[in-house]
DNA sequence: AAATGATTTAACCAAATGGTTAAATTTTGA
DNA sequence: TCAAAATTTAACCATTTGGTTAAATCATTT
């Protein structure tokens, strides 16, 4: 592991431990086992180091699943499917969506959030959700209100992680478990939300 | 308004904008028109500020819906009244969901996390829950999953607001109106999850 | 091997930070 | 009224912060 990948990686853990206000610079240092300078020869900056970390992560949790939904026909099975593979990778990162929220929060700072790739998504969501809707396929929802529902169900238990444990009393690898259940549980939701009703 | 009152309101805006780590002492001072060492002589130190107002904030963003909460009959009726009393304080005080989260997600910072009364709720929800379940009145769905869904569902654009008014290009007021629009959507989302399927 | 460029180190710096102190001012109560 | 207590001020402090610099070391090329 030459010294920027040691930087990025010991960057990555304090930016994601701490936050940017509350990370410092000679911490990063030191778990990188490297001299301060360096960071600033590597990348200029706190800020700088902070940008690229960023982009890195957001690559990371938001990645090609929009492809991927292409090849599910309905509009139901779509979502699940973005639930499911979605989940892969929240269980893997479960702190990815605290950094990001956190990052977007960041006051007068519009910069981050113009870099979360939302563009893929959409398209396919939108085309594909008022496709099914016009052949009877799913009930009449709000297309934009029931996309923040899923997501919000999908991704506030790893923003509360925290809590959760505490509160109900269990370690990671529990955690872990119950989001793994926690797919099944959605999937259901969300074909109980959209399924029409019997109109017999 | 006396130093203290001023000190409190300087303090609530700034940690919250700014966060923990982002707030400056000398910022709450100015805010307030008032000496840096004031804030020490009425609070004795930031840490000790800061919980004051954590305290005082949580017990506006958990209040006493519980108690409310009792006088409706069944489960569903109770998460519907829920939602809708939910979010007339989260429209109220929309940046509340990112000053707790964020809170509760510092490092190694368990003391805030046992400061939130959900005890309250828990009682109310889960007997409630299976009573209806028994009696065939709502689906069997798990309720602990459920609860966090309706927290995610509900509190999630809340979390996602600056990045929400960003990408869809609307303002404090447009997300506002959008927000009193969801608690519909939210109860009828609710109450399909919620209505066992009929076999006829 | 010598020169060149890239990398690393240690020492350093100015600014900002949370916090303190002692004196000055205002308020209170006997 | 006047002394004691509470409040406010300005100056100060030690430490930490992100960042710099110039010299030293290492790698590469001719």
């Amino acid at each position: 592991m030459n010294t920027e990948e040691k930087i990025i990686k010991a960057a990555e853990e304090v930016f994601i431990e701490q936050g940017y206000d509350g990370a410092r610079m000679q911490e990063i240092a030191d778990r990188a086992e490297i001299n301060k300078a360096m960071l600033h020869y590597y990348f200029r900056s706190k800020e700088m180091l902070f940008e690229k970390i960023f982009e890195e992560k957001v690559k990371v949790l938001f990645p090609t699943i929009g492809e991927q939904m292409k090849s599910y026909e309905g509009f139901t099975d779509k979502v699940c499917f973005f639930i499911e593979q979605y989940y892969q990778i929240l269980i893997k990162y479960p702190f990815m969506p605290f950094f990001v929220i956190s990052t977007i929060n960041r006051k007068d700072d519009k910069h981050f959030i113009k870099k979360l790739p939302f563009g893929f998504i959409k398209e396919i969501f939108f085309e594909s959700f008022f496709s099914d809707l016009q052949s009877g396929k799913i009930r009449e929802v709000n297309p934009f209100q029931f996309a923040v529902s899923v997501m919000g169900m999908s991704i506030f238990p790893f923003l509360t992680r925290p809590a959760m444990k505490e509160l109900i009393g269990i370690n990671d690898e529990q955690f872990q478990i119950l989001m793994q259940q926690r797919i099944d549980e959605l999937k259901n939701y969300v074909r109980l939300i959209l399924t029409p009703t019997n109109h017999a």
